[in-house]
DNA sequence: GTTGTAACGTTACATTATGTAACGCTAAAT
DNA sequence: ATTTAGCGTTACATAATGTAACGTTACAAC
C-alpha cells in the first residue's frame, strides 16, 4: 500500500487512539491541529476506507470508522517493505543499519530480542 | 525526507549497486524494465540530487553520480520514522509487531541480535 | 405536513509529485 | 565549419492529496 498524506495519516492515527469515531468526532479531535470543514473530514475517512485502513459500520443514521487493522501490523508490513527494497530482504542488514546509524545501540537490541522471545514462549 | 516514485527508486538502487554511474550509463543499465529518453533520466537524476539522495562531480564534461549517502543508512532513517508514527517511538514496539504479524521469528531475531553485538565487539 | 437540521455522498478545483520528453545551448571532436 | 555528446530548461500529462461547496435524505420538532 502506498504513503499517506499528512491529513489522512493524522486521522488514521486519532483513529489508532480512540479505537472508534464518527465523522464528526475525528473532526473536533483534530481541529486543534487541522481545522477542516465537516465534508473535508467525511472525504479523507472515505478515501482511507477504500484505500482499506478503515471500516465503517452504520449506527443509526452515522457512519462509525474504525481501523481495519493494528497499528503494529500496519508497521510491521512498511518495514517488510523497507527491507526488500533497501536490504535485499534481509531483515539482518537493517537491524545492522540500524546499529550502524545508532537508531538502536547493540546491546539494547539484544535486550529486547531476548525479551520478546521470552514473551513468546510464556504464551503457551 | 519523502518517498520515491517507482523510476526514482530504480535509478538510485541502481547507483547503490554499481557505485557510481553517468546518465547514459543508468539508461543503459534501466533499458530493459524501464526504456527512458535521455533527458527523461537527467530530469529523475537532478532531482534525486535535489531531494539529497544523489551527489554528482564533474569529470571532464559528464556528470558522474554516486549515491550521497548508504543504503542502509536510508533505511535505517526511514524505519526511525516508522517507529515515530507507528510505534509511540518504540523500537520494541515495533519489533514485537514484527514477530507477531510473522514479518520475523522471534528465534531469528535472538540469534541476529547476539550475531549483531558480537560484530561490533570484534570491531575493536 | 412543513421546516430545520444532522449526516452523508457527489462533484469539483487547486496543488504537488512524478514520469516523460522536446528543445536549445555549449564544448569537444571530426 | 559541422556534427555530436552531454547538459539544463521548459513543458505537459497523470495521479494523489487537501479542501470544500452543494445536493439529498431522513428524522425531529413544531
Amino acid at each position: 500500500m502506498k504513503g499517506l498524506g499528512e491529513i489522512e495519516q493524522a486521522v488514521l492515527e486519532r483513529l489508532w487512539l480512540s479505537g472508534a469515531s464518527t465523522a464528526e468526532n475525528c473532526r473536533e479531535a483534530l481541529a486543534a491541529t487541522h481545522p477542516m470543514k465537516d465534508s473535508t473530514i467525511r472525504t479523507v475517512l472515505r478515501r482511507l476506507e477504500e484505500k482499506g485502513y478503515l471500516t465503517h459500520e452504520v449506527r443509526g443514521r452515522t457512519y462509525v470508522y474504525r481501523p481495519a487493522e493494528a497499528r503494529l501490523s500496519v508497521a510491521a508490513r512498511a518495514v517488510k517493505q523497507l527491507v526488500d527494497r533497501f536490504c535485499g530482504g534481509s531483515v539482518e542488514q537493517l537491524l545492522a543499519g540500524m546499529v550502524e546509524n545508532e537508531v538502536l545501540d547493540s546491546d539494547e537490541l539484544e535486550r529486547l530480542a531476548r525479551r520478546i522471545a521470552r514473551r513468546k514462549e510464556q504464551r503457551r
